[in-house]
DNA sequence: GCGGACCTCAACCCTCGGTCGAGGGTTGAG
DNA sequence: CTCAACCCTCGACCGAGGGTTGAGGTCCGC
């Protein structure tokens, strides 16, 4: 029965996943006799915590709070500090590396909500409306929406304004059509997969274009 | 003389500094009569070294091959392993998660090193060049043609075709124009910042268009 | 009713990332 | 010249993290 699981990520014993329980990484249900039924989320939760131990050198520690953000709707960073919730201080100025924290998109924040996670003023927020950058479903906006809002508050301490943001919304947009049209009108695996393509291509694409 | 560096970061103490010099971290300069001599950029490394272990978890082993990659000329990821020489096996699939690696444009690839190292056919290579997705600079390419293609690679994949990317094509210049004229023609600190600040924004935009 | 897979719980172990202290040199103020 | 305050090395030690091992017992399929 864990011969499964081993096979499926070879250096999972099971004195490991017996000490992954104890310390509350996994808690698999039991049988009425006590042996560990692992399911399919359980498996997943797992297969989490073996990579991101041996590909970002997490502690189980740390680990642990990111699946606890996890349940509690947020997604972590990929690499780090778990998920800000939403009113960090944030430090100031732009320590390179730094990300902004990913959050989940089933967030629904009220505008004033957003306008303080992402520290902007309600002006601005306007303006990026008004662009199209950053829109309300109903009169919630999600958690990307901080995002990009704080990208925006960014750029302007360059003195680089919404309106000279709108070609990133044209962009987005089409690359946004290409993806549904590729992966489906439905959001799946396939979609999240070429969403995180795209923003590679995107990524290495504007650095190659970038003077010497 | 030791001080000075405490007072810049708490929480290095006279010890940890000679273990790390003991584990081939930093390798200051002497005196005649045998003290450590500091110059600016030992204690850049040494940041590094500290915020890194702080901010990511990294052991000081990985931390050690960053900066080992450092010198070389390329640069880490920013989390996570140290960056791949160029023709690493590359597992397969689209681990979640998973990035590119991010090497140093300083790099010169020739059209076959690029090919190998990205995985691709000449064919695909031949398409990314022609449709202006890949370029090269003299008869060499950079470490951005390696993700670039990369990323096609896995777009094609999902039966994308370099034709299909050519919007990412048009958004990069004209993102990378936005950033040229903001930070200036040289490529500079601000440059950097605002490259990354634009692959942020682009990363939640698209996000937030896809379907729900 | 026996062999193999599973359980628990406590003890043990190794590695990492340092700290401590003994024993000794350097420096600079007085 | 001396004394205090640093600095040096080198080996012993240490605490936390991440498991492993083993003894003693239960559960299941044949």
């Amino acid at each position: 029965m864990l011969q499964v699981l081993q096979a499926e990520f070879a250096d999972v014993t099971i004195s490991k996943i017996r000490f992954l329980e104890a310390e509350g990484l996994v808690t698999p249900a039991r049988t009425a006799s006590g042996y560990r039924k692992f399911s399919a989320a359980d498996v997943e939760r797992l297969r989490y915590v073996l990579t991101a131990q041996r590909d970002q050198y997490l502690p189980l520690k740390v680990i642990k709070e990111h699946l606890a953000a996890m349940d509690r709707g947020l997604r972590p960073t990929p690499g780090g500090k778990p998920a800000a919730p939403a009113n960090v201080p944030e430090t100031s100025g732009l320590p390179i590396g730094e990300d902004f924290g990913v959050l989940g998109t089933d967030l629904k924040l009220t505008r004033a909500e957003l306008r303080d996670a992402a520290g902007i003023t309600d002006e601005l927020l306007d303006q990026l409306e008004s662009h199209g950058l950053v829109v309300a479903r109903g009169n919630h906006y999600d958690g990307d929406a901080i995002l990009v809002a704080k990208a925006a508050a960014a750029f302007a301490q360059y003195g680089v304004e919404p309106r000279h943001l709108r070609p990133f919304r044209t962009a987005a947009d089409r690359e946004a059509g290409l993806i549904e049209q590729v992966a489906g009108p439905r959001r799946t695996e396939k979609t999240e997969d070429l969403a995180a393509l795209a923003v590679r291509l995107h990524a290495a694409l504007v650095r190659s274009r970038l003077p010497r």
